[in-house]
DNA sequence: GAACAGGCAACTC
DNA sequence: GAGTTGCCTGTT
C-alpha cells in the first residue's frame, strides 16, 4: 500500500512582500507566535497555519483552497511602495519606511480586532497576548493541529451570552465589561460590521466610539486593523512621542494621504524598535 | 509598597 | 475643550 502525503507548503509571496517577523511583531495581532526555527503558527477565521521563510519565500502550510484567503489576510494584492507615495519624501518617513519595509496590514477579523484592541488599553503586549489567547481557549472551539490543540477566537455572539463573572478567568480587570457591551452590540446588530464597511472614516469613527470602553484610539486600531479602512490614524503613547519629536505642533494625518495608517504603522514600528534613539 | 502602563469615562473648571 | 482622577491587574 502506497502512503500518500499531502504536501500543504503553499507559496505566499516573495520575502521582499512581506517580512512575517516584522508584519506580526508590529503590534497589529496578536496570535501569532514564532518557535526557535522561525516559524510562526497562528490561527485566523478558525483556521491554524504555520508560515515561515525558505529559499527566498514566503510559505503557509495551508490547503490550497485556501491560497486566497490567506493572501488577503496578507493584504498581498495593494502595492505598498505605491500606497506610500504620499509620504516619500519626508526625510523622517524614508527612514522609517525603509526600516519598516515588509510590513503588510492584515485584513484581520472585525470581531477578533475590536476586542483585541478594547483589551489592549493600558496594557503591554505578553499581557494583552495572554489575555486574548485564554479568552479563546476558554470559549474559543478546538482545532487540532500539527498533533497540538489550538483555539479559534470565539464569536462576538458566543461572548454576548456570557455574564461578567464568566470572564473572571481571563484577569482582564475593568476590560471585561467593555468586552461583554461589545460582544452585545455586535450580537445584537447594533453595530454592523457590513454597514461600517461602508461608511467614510469619520463616519465609522463616530459610530464605533458610541461603544462603551472604545474611545479615539481603539477605534481607530479597530477601523484601521479591523474594517483596513487605511487612512485611520491611531495614536498612542509611542506615536504622541514620535510625533512630537518629528512633526509641528499642529500636525494632521492627513497630510500622509489615504494610506495615513500604513504611515502610522511605519512610523509606529520605528519608535517601538528604538529607531528615535 | 508605590508607581506606572500602547486607554477610557466621568467629572471639574 | 483642556485637564484630572479612578479603574483591574501585573510588573518594576
Amino acid at each position: 500500500m502506497q502512503l500518500i502525503i499531502e504536501k500543504t507548503a503553499l507559496r505566499l509571496c516573495s520575502v521582499a512582500e512581506l517580512d512575517i517577523e516584522k508584519t506580526f511583531e508590529c503590534g497589529q495581532c496578536f496570535r501569532w507566535n514564532m518557535d526557535a526555527s522561525g516559524v510562526y503558527t497562528g490561527v485566523h477565521l478558525g483556521r491554524a497555519a504555520r508560515v515561515w521563510r525558505e529559499d527566498g519565500q514566503v510559505l503557509i502550510d495551508a490547503p490550497e483552497r485556501d491560497r486566497e484567503l490567506w493572501r488577503d489576510y496578507f493584504d498581498l494584492e495593494l502595492d505598498y511602495d505605491s500606497a506610500a507615495e504620499d509620504f516619500h519624501g519626508i526625510d523622517y518617513m524614508e527612514k522609517c519606511i525603509e526600516f519598516g519595509r515588509g510590513i503588510r496590514i492584515l485584513k484581520q477579523d472585525r470581531w477578533e480586532a475590536l476586542c483585541s484592541f478594547i483589551i489592549s488599553q493600558c496594557n503591554n503586549i505578553p499581557r494583552i497576548k495572554k489575555i486574548v489567547e485564554t479568552l479563546c481557549r476558554c470559549f474559543g472551539d478546538e482545532i487540532n493541529y500539527m498533533g497540538e490543540t489550538y483555539y479559534a477566537f470565539p464569536s462576538a455572539e458566543r461572548i454576548a451570552l456570557l455574564s461578567e463573572p464568566e470572564l473572571a478567568p481571563l484577569r482582564s480587570g475593568y476590560r471585561a465589561a467593555y468586552i461583554l457591551a461589545a460582544a452585545r452590540d455586535v450580537h445584537s446588530g447594533t453595530i454592523n460590521f457590513e454597514e461600517l464597511g461602508g461608511l467614510s472614516h469619520p463616519e465609522a469613527l463616530k459610530a464605533v466610539r458610541q461603544m462603551r470602553g472604545v474611545g479615539e484610539k481603539v477605534a481607530n486600531c479597530f477601523i484601521l486593523f479591523g474594517l483596513h479602512k487605511m487612512e485611520a490614524f491611531p495614536i498612542d503613547v509611542w506615536m504622541k512621542r514620535a510625533l512630537k519629536e518629528h512633526f509641528p505642533e499642529k500636525f494632521d494625518p492627513a497630510v500622509f494621504g489615504d494610506y495615513a495608517g500604513l504611515a502610522q504603522q511605519y512610523i509606529f514600528y520605528h519608535a517601538r524598535s528604538g529607531g528615535d534613539k
